[in-house]
This record gives C-alpha cells, sequence and structure tokens, in this order.
DNA sequence: CGTACTATTGATAGATATCAACGCTGGTGG
DNA sequence: CCACCAGCGTTGATATCTATCAATAGTACG
C-alpha cells in the first residue's frame, strides 16, 4: 500500500504505531516527530520515573526491555532491587501513576511525554483516537499475562513469554527466524514472572531438556516452535488486535 | 458543586464515569443517554460475548460483578466452568476482543455498544478523550492486579480483593460501613484469585482467625480495616487516579 | 590472580493443588 | 412430613510446585 505511492518522509516510530490504528494528518505527524525529538537513551536497571517528575506523565518506550516496577514495599525490597512485574512491549506507551513505575531491564531508548505535551496531542481527534485504541490493546496484553501469571504453571508462563517475545519481536524485524537476542538476567526474568531465581533456572533446563530452545549468551533459540506454543497454551490473537483495529478503520 | 446549580437532568452512570475526567457537552450526554439507553439485565455465570458479536465489541458493565474468562483451553476448562481472572470494576468499559471475553459473577446490568456506536462516540472530542483517561485508569488497575497475583500469597491476595472491593463500592454508595454484599462463591472467588476452592476456603478462616473479617450469608464485614489493609499491603492510589485527571483538567 | 556477577545444583521448608469425605442447607417429589 | 438430592462450605491426607538457604562452578573483567 505504501510503497503505492512516494514516500517524502520517514515516518518515525510512534507515528508509524498509531498509524496502524487509522490514517493521520501530515500536521499530527509533525508534531510526532516533536514529541520525539526529545528521546534520551537510558542504561539498563534505572527508573524511568525521575525526581520531580509530574504524575500523569507519560513514558514512551521506543526500543528495548522495560517492566512494570513494583513500589518499594515488597518482600523483594530488601534486596535492594525494586520487583519487576510485567514485561512491557517495546514503542508501548505507558502513563506514571504514583502508585508505581517502570524500569529497564535492559538498555532502551525513552521519551518522557509531559503533560502539557499529552494535552497538546489529544487535542488532535485522529492522535487520541489511536492513542485510545493503543491502550485498549495494551490493556489485552495486560489481561492475558494476569491470565498468565494466575492460571498457568512455571513452566507454562516461560514458555509463554517467550512465545510472546518471539512473535512481538519478529513484528518488530529483531528476530533472526527463530532466534533472538534476550539480554535479560535469569534472575530478571524470574522477577519479570513472579519466579525465584533458582526456580527460574530449573524451568529454563527443563525448557532444555525437552529439547524446546537453546538459551546461551544471550541468545536465545527456540528449536519446535509449534511445541512450544502448544506447551504454553498460547494464543496470539491478542497480539492481532492491532491488525484487526487497522482494517476495520476501512469503514470510517 | 453540582449542587449549586439547579440540574435539569439526571446524568446516567456512564455520563458521569466520563465526565469525572473532564467536562462534555449537552449534546454529548444526549448521545450517552441514547448508548446506556440499550441496557440488558443478564443472570450470573453468563458469558457476555453473544454468538455472532463483532470482535472488538466493547461491553460496559453498570453494575454487578464482572471478570475476565479465561477461552476453554485451561486446565480447569474441564469443569464445565471457564475459569475467571481478575474481578472487574462495576461501570467499567470492556473491549470484546477474540481472544477473551467477559463473564458474569452475578446478575449483571450491561450494555453492549456495537462498533458502528463507538466510532459515533469517539467523534466527539471531549467524549473520546474520557474514553482514554478511563482506559488508562483500567489499565493502573490491571497493573496492580498484576502485582497482586504475582508477588503475594493467598492471604495477601485475598485480603487485597476485600480491600479493594470496600473502596469501589464505597465509591458507588454499595457499601455499608465497612459491609458489603458479596455474591460471590468460595470457588468462584477462587477462581478469580488464582486459588484452588479448598485454598480459598482455609484463607478466609485465616481472616477470621485473625478476627479481621466475617463472611456470612454473602454479606462481608471488615472488623479491623486498618489492619487488613496492611496485612495485604493495600496502596489505594491506583484507584485514585481519576480524581487527579479531573484535577489537572482544569489546567485545559 | 582476585573479585563480582551469573548460572547451576542440592537440601529443606512452605505454599498450594488435588483427592476424598462429610455436614449443612435449601429445594423437590412422594 | 419425610426422603432424597444438589450445591456449598468444611476438613483431613497427600502430592506437587515453588521459595529459600547454602554451596559450587563458570565467566567476565580489571
Amino acid at each position: 500500500m505504501a510503497s503505492n505511492r512516494a514516500v517524502a518522509r520517514m515516518d518515525n516510530l510512534l507515528t508509524r504505531k498509531l498509524e496502524a490504528f487509522g490514517p493521520l494528518y501530515v500536521s499530527d505527524k509533525q508534531l510526532l516527530d516533536d514529541v520525539i525529538g526529545t528521546s534520551r537513551i537510558v542504561g539498563s536497571g534505572i527508573d524511568l520515573a525521575r525526581e520531580g517528575d509530574a504524575p500523569n506523565e507519560v513514558h514512551l518506550i521506543l526500543e528495548g526491555f522495560p517492566a512494570d516496577i513494583n513500589p518499594s514495599q515488597g518482600p523483594a525490597a530488601h534486596h535492594g532491587l525494586p520487583r519487576a512485574r510485567g514485561l512491557l512491549r517495546s514503542a508501548c506507551l505507558h502513563s506514571q501513576g504514583n502508585d508505581h513505575s517502570i524500569g529497564t531491564l535492559s538498555p532502551c531508548t525513552v521519551v518522557d511525554i509531559p503533560r502539557a505535551r499529552i494535552l497538546k496531542l489529544t487535542e488532535r481527534p485522529r492522535i487520541l483516537r489511536a492513542l485510545w485504541w493503543a491502550t485498549l490493546v495494551d490493556e489485552a496484553t495486560l489481561r492475558e499475562w494476569l491470565v498468565n501469571i494466575g492460571a498457568r504453571d512455571g513452566l507454562q508462563r516461560v514458555a509463554h513469554l517467550i512465545c510472546e517475545l518471539l512473535l512481538r519481536l519478529q513484528t518488530v524485524g529483531l528476530a533472526n527466524g527463530n532466534t533472538y537476542e534476550l539480554p535479560l538476567t535469569q534472575a530478571e526474568l524470574g522477577d519479570t514472572m513472579g519466579l525465584s531465581t533458582v526456580h527460574m533456572n530449573r524451568v529454563i533446563q527443563q525448557l532444555r531438556a525437552k529439547e524446546l530452545i537453546t538459551l546461551k549468551a544471550q541468545k536465545l533459540v527456540i528449536l519446535d516452535v509449534a511445541r512450544l506454543k502448544k506447551l504454553s497454551g498460547f494464543n496470539p490473537n491478542y497480539l492481532h488486535l492491532r491488525e484487526q483495529n487497522g482494517a476495520a478503520e476501512n469503514h470510517v
């Protein structure tokens, strides 16, 4: 489709994400370019909420592995490390409540969008509508995580995460066949899914023993995607919402 | 505030929910009245997604206890019952993906909002903006649930749920002091939180033994709110987002 | 080489699921 | 009225999953 026309400009990641939910005006895209312009790169293990941040600021993660961070009241707090929950997708918009925040599990490119700028964005009807759909999709992913953590045992949870990451990263072109970079420590993975480090390790070894995956030097290889999906009860529908909405946009 | 002016009309629940995020035009409210007009009442244990429903239909639950339902692939499927996850708030908007749906754990009043109507609604900037904020708040609640289920043990989870329901129901005026109706079976509660029926029962008995609650004949009494909140690590901030946004609206 | 982080392994304890059984309650048909 | 039944709550016994503690091995890096 896009290849049929001459494209005078390169859309940024945010624009591409939002335009999946419906077309935007050129002026919209310029506004989005302005927003993206302020991106910063942060290292691993950083809390994205900085001192003095206004609550309800929105963070946009362009690249990397961010995760929800537990407020420091949890049992894991005495480790000195906050406890991560729920691995977020890249190119994800995240509202900054005052009850919890996001941390980086790997180096990330992020944009901090202050309240004033959000209001500016939401004055554009098409941007606003895309933002809403995007949030609905994120919500669907969270619901899937809820099921994932609540109803499956460790082995299935980890298998599910591996499947989800494969699809996500393939979408963004960051997977090489059934192989991708997983720059996370076993401890971090465990925290993300509510498993202890030791148990996480044993689960990984189970997956290796079943000849489902290979994991070495931050490189993950899925040896049998079909069997892994079956084991985890993986159903990719919840990640596909965006295509459906994009298609439905034709009706408007 | 509202009591200072003569109010010619009674706002419906949806209108009230959305207006918490910013003022709406009278014509907006009329449109919302039209939407609400089509509500239906369903019994307990019903799946809100009906045959022939278009995907991405949105359901609005005006009253009752709805919950996420697992697709029938889970281990609990052979019970004949789908497995519930994540108790949803009343007056909650829920997008209908094709990967999962919502069921009722008690009689509910619901409105099914078809795609065409959603599009109509999202043509109103103020409604759309309120919808977006509302979705962001729902997302925050889901994140809290993720932490709740992933990081706390059964006792804390249940305590947390009881605290959350108290605040929610007080907000809607459905709590009587520290007492409220909980028309859910122990098995349903357990499913909701990822606990077996038996264990749910034992957790409840622990709470009783600690003289924190009373639960009999669907009536729940919290004997010591402060101690219950402390036990569960309950932090109501994530439910307060709406007030913050409402206040911020003054800046627009 | 030594230090620190990560991965791995073993042993043990706690949390939770599962299976089975029993009592209570409310309805229903005889 | 009674016998029966179904759903819910409760209890005990046991098995499985997972956390925790402790120790060892591998690996990167100065």
